[in-house]
DNA sequence: TGTCACTTAAACATCC
DNA sequence: GGGATGTTTAAGTGAC
């Protein structure tokens, strides 16, 4: 549908203003109507060729306007600048001394027309202002610009289909701003005709449903299809927009007339067109009105297009590699876009292996404040959640393999303390990483609450539930271990019945780690990792007795629950420094006493097990460092 | 499809 | 008796 309407565009040479004219040698007497439908059957030019044509041509017309650039030729006036104005592409490339006013009025809703219609005014000034056209062509262009900046960020987000966009590109492209210039000025000597505007206006809601192999309604839809890229509304088939467009009128509704500060009670389609054209017919006041309105619609456009900017932003920091735009299918909100977002992103990585957390990938800047933990495996945790309500802190990829808990905490810290967000992470997990952060290791439950609630603004609510369930887990658990002291009861972590509460899934299999390794190498390391690695490698360098033990290597590869075994060790004081270094958390090492305990001795040693000492490591083998249990640490 | 891990809810017991 | 703590069971869900 959009090659056809590609094959309307206008064929023009951008210098000159005759490029319109050109075309209309295609055009038959009946009007562009026929002309448009001539170029789509004729099956002369393909629809390939005129879009090669058309960069061709764009390209000539940047030239061109290069030149004269260079040649000094600038002015001021920034008033079109306001008024985007998208012309129908299959009109601009229509012959304007072969469009009729009454075609071109058929060509054009009202609303369509109006804005136009100002768009001529507004070049009417221009060309009263004298010798500003270039400035005008000037502002064309950056509107073009603009335009096509919006549209490619629209596209990023996958609110727009790629090739309908790429077309309407080309054609923007095929438009040098002579040519809608000219367009303009043709256009400008209808616009004086009333009686042509109550007919296009007449006509408007007829001809859209009623022809649907004119090129006319073509051009309309293709102006609708620009306000759906807008809009970022770009699904709707055209056709769509016909039977919409034939069934009511985007301003009636509700039997009342949208028209801006109108809200006149219409019964039928019939009154209301009436009024429109009574009320609302080419006036000051209308023009004034619409240029408003474009206003309005130009700074939601710039408003969607920087909200979705931040959005990709976000998201990219979120889960993503940050360079990479990401499609935006759905609205990001409740479980589902986490499902979505982790979908895709178990697209982007090798299938079974565990996904590197976004961190890895993203570089630790000062900017940072969201958590990269919420990366494809985690994000499974909140698609999960959404489905009880409250939702599960995380599922099991997340623990296992991505996000090490220590250093996730330790880089959003600031984050999770005043974001409402539930942290990717199990309650075993976390229970664990709150016992080991403290000093002795031995947290009793009321400190578990609240370390709890000092770390995650989550779980500042619904108490009940979540201290139900660490008191659940914490009592499920065989890791943890109540223990008898003076301050009564307090829980420890017995990190070999932790580790053993994890599936083997990573170990005793090479090709696996393998694989895990190849899948991981992704982008620059997080600086948590590095940090990671720092601390896991200082801590072994600097512990010989876990150097000597096989088990310490054997536990390099185990599949670990949240990997964080070895990074949560990195921020054991509790500290809280969301960018500190390397040096800095080898620094903070809070090792923990452990009983070090074979343990699925037969697991192969791992391929790590040799590189664990030398530094740098590469991310992959890093990111399989944390896997180290604590006490292997030590 | 079955198993497992996890979350949530709830009931119940014990202790202070 | 009430709240905190601890244990246990059950149901639901998603991943594997």
């Amino acid at each position: 549908m959009m090659v056809e309407s590609a094959s309307e565009t206008i064929r023009t040479t951008p210098s000159n203003q005759n490029g319109i004219s050109s075309l209309s040698s295609q055009s038959d007497g009946g009007g562009g109507r026929e002309g448009g439908s001539k170029g789509d059957t004729n099956g002369e030019i393909s629809p390939v060729d005129l879009l090669h044509l058309q960069q061709q041509q764009a390209l000539q017309a940047a030239r061109q306007f290069l030149l004269q650039q260079a040649s000094g030729l600038n002015s001021p006036g920034n008033e079109l600048k306001q008024s985007p104005v998208q012309v129908p592409v299959s009109m601009a490339m229509m012959s304007p001394q072969m469009i009729t006013p009454q075609q071109m009025q058929q060509i054009l809703s009202p609303p369509q027309l109006q804005a136009l219609l100002q768009q001529q005014q507004a070049l009417m000034l221009q060309q009263q202002l004298g010798t500003k056209q270039l400035a005008f062509q000037q502002q064309l262009i950056q509107m073009q610009q603009l335009q096509q900046q919006h549209i490619l960020n629209l596209q990023r987000q996958g609110l727009v289909p790629l090739q309908p966009t790429a077309t309407m590109q080309s054609l923007q492209q095929a438009m040098c701003p002579s040519d809608l210039q000219q367009l303009w000025k043709e256009v400008s000597g209808v616009q004086s005709s009333e009686e042509a505007l109550k007919q296009a206006e007449g006509l408007d809601l007829s001809t859209n449903s009623s022809n649907s192999t004119s090129v006319f309604p073509k051009a309309a839809s293709t102006h609708i299809a620009l306000h759906s890229l807008a809009n970022g509304q770009s699904h709707t088939p055209k056709r769509d927009s016909h039977e919409e467009h034939a069934s009511s009128h985007p301003l009636y509704g509700h039997g009342e007339c949208k028209w801006p500060g109108c809200e006149a009670l219409c019964e039928d389609m019939g009154q209301f067109i009436k009024h429109l054209n009574n009320e609302h017919a080419l006036d000051d006041r209308s023009t004034a009105q619409c240029r408003v309105q474009m206003q309005v619609v130009q700074q939601l456009e710039i408003q969607l297009a920087k909200e979705s900017e931040r959005l990709q932003a976000m998201m990219a920091h979120l889960h993503m590699r940050p360079s990479e735009p990401k499609p935006f299918n759905q609205p990001v909100n409740g479980g589902s876009s986490w499902s979505q977002i982790s979908s895709r992103d178990s697209e982007a990585y090798p299938e079974g292996l565990p996904h590197p957390p976004t961190s890895a990938a993203t570089p630790i800047t000062p900017l940072r404040q969201g958590p990269s933990v919420i990366s494809s495996s985690s994000l499974h945790t909140h698609s999960h959640s959404h489905t009880h309500g409250v939702g599960p802190i995380r599922r099991r990829n997340s623990d296992k393999y991505c996000t090490p808990i220590a250093s996730e905490l330790a880089q959003n810290c600031e984050f999770y303390k005043n974001a409402d967000v539930r942290p990717p992470f199990t309650y075993a997990s976390l229970i664990r990483h709150a016992i080991l952060e403290s000093p002795d290791r031995q947290l009793t439950l009321n400190e578990i609450y609240n370390w709890f609630t000092r770390k995650f603004a989550y779980f500042r609510r619904n108490t009940a539930t979540w201290k139900n369930a660490v008191r659940h887990n914490l009592s499920l658990h065989k890791c943890f271990v109540r223990v008898e002291n003076v301050k009564g009861a307090v829980w420890t972590v017995d990190e070999v019945e932790y580790q053993k509460r994890r599936p083997p899934k990573m170990t005793g299999s090479p090709t696996l780690v393998k694989n895990m390794i190849s899948g991981l190498g992704f982008g620059s390391l997080n600086a948590s990792y590095q940090a990671a690695l720092a601390e896991s490698s200082l801590s072994l360098l600097n512990s010989p007795s876990l150097l000597t033990s096989p088990a310490s290597l054997n536990m390099l590869h185990v599949g670990h629950d949240d990997v964080s075994s070895t990074v949560e060790q990195v921020n054991s004081n509790g500290s809280c420094s969301p960018t500190l270094s390397p040096q800095q958390y080898s620094h903070q090492v809070h090792v923990k006493e452990e009983p070090t305990e074979l343990e699925e001795d037969s697991r192969p040693v791992s391929l790590l097990a040799g590189v664990t000492h030398s530094l740098p490591l590469p991310s992959d083998e890093r990111d399989l460092e944390e896997d180290l249990p604590t006490e292997e640490l030590e």
